[in-house]
DNA sequence: GTAGTCCTTGACGCCGACGTCAAGGCAAAG
DNA sequence: CTTTGCCTTGACGTCGGCGTCAAGGACTAC
C-alpha cells in the first residue's frame, strides 16, 4: 500500500503521513522506486494515532501508545506508559473542564448583571421620576 | 503617563501595548518628543481588555467592550453589542464544556477497560487455570 | 510519445498574541 | 561628556499540525 491509499483509508492526507514520519512516530519502508510502502499493522497504528488525536492528544502523547502496539500488545493502551498518559489527560482535562465552567460561570454572572442593569436603565427612562436618575448611557 | 508605567499598573508588557495598538485597539497621543501618552482612561481601557483576555476571550472580542467604554458608557458591557458577545461566548463555554466532558468520559472508560484487562491478565498469570487464557500479550 | 496520476523532497504559509533582539533617539543624573 | 534608562520602529521567532505550492521522478494507459 502507498501513501495515499493509507491516507485515504484512514481519512487523514499524506502530508499528515508524512509529518508523522518526520517526528518519528510512523516510520516507512520504501519501494525500489523510493515509494513509501505501508502494510495493514501501519494502518493500525495509523488509527490509533487518529483516534488519540481526535481526542485532543498531542501528537506526543500518541507515542506510548503507538509504541505499544509496534512492541506487539493487541491494544495500544495495553502498556503502562499508556496508562500513564491516560491518567494524565484525564487530569488535564479535569482542570480544564474546572476552569472553563469557572469561566462560564462568571461570563453568565457579567451577562445577567448587565442586563440587569440595562433593564434598569429603560425602566427608569420609561417611568420617570424613579430612584435618583443617573445620565451617563444616553449617547 | 508613558508606556512603560501603564504596562506595569496594569500588569502586562509594552509590547502588548504596542500591539493592541497596533490593531487599532488602544491608540495612543504622542507627547513631543513622539513618546506614547496614556491617561487614566487608557488604564480603564486596557484593564477592561486584559479581564477579558484572561477569562479567554480572543482580542477582537474585546472590541465591543472598549468601544463602548470609550463611547463614554459606564461600563464595557453597557452595550449591546457586548451582550452579544457575552452570549456567544456563553454558548461556545458551554459547547465546549460538552465537548470536553464527553472526551474526558469517553478516556476514563478507555482507561478504565485497559486496567481492567491488564488486571485480567495478571490474574491469569498469577493463578493459571484460568477461563481460557489468551496468549497475545506475553512478549 | 505523451497525457495523466501518483509519488518524491524542500520550503514557505498559517494562526494568535505576543517575545525577543537590533539599532538608534531622548532625557536626566553624575 | 558619559552613563543609565526608557523610549522608538522594524523585523524575525515561537508553537502545532499540518496546507499549499513548486519542480521533478515513476508508472500506467492510450
Amino acid at each position: 500500500m502507498r501513501i495515499g491509499e493509507l491516507a485515504a483509508r484512514a481519512g487523514t492526507t499524506t502530508r499528515a503521513l508524512r509529518y508523522y514520519e518526520s517526528r518519528g512516530l510512523l516510520p516507512a519502508r520504501r519501494g525500489s522506486n523510493g515509494y513509501r510502502t505501508y502494510d495493514e499493522r501501519d494502518l493500525r497504528l495509523l488509527q490509533q494515532i487518529r483516534t488519540l488525536q481526535d481526542f485532543g492528544f498531542d501528537l506526543e502523547e500518541t507515542r506510548p501508545f503507538v509504541e505499544c502496539l509496534r512492541a506487539g500488545h493487541p491494544a495500544g493502551d495495553s502498556c503502562p506508559a499508556s496508562l500513564a498518559v491516560y491518567r494524565r489527560k484525564l487530569a488535564e482535562l479535569d482542570a480544564l473542564i474546572g476552569e472553563l465552567a469557572a469561566v462560564r460561570d462568571g461570563v453568565r454572572a457579567q451577562l445577567e448583571r448587565a442586563e440587569r442593569a440595562r433593564d434598569e436603565l429603560a425602566a427608569e427612562a420609561g417611568a420617570p421620576g424613579g430612584p435618583d436618575p443617573h445620565c451617563e448611557l444616553g449617547g
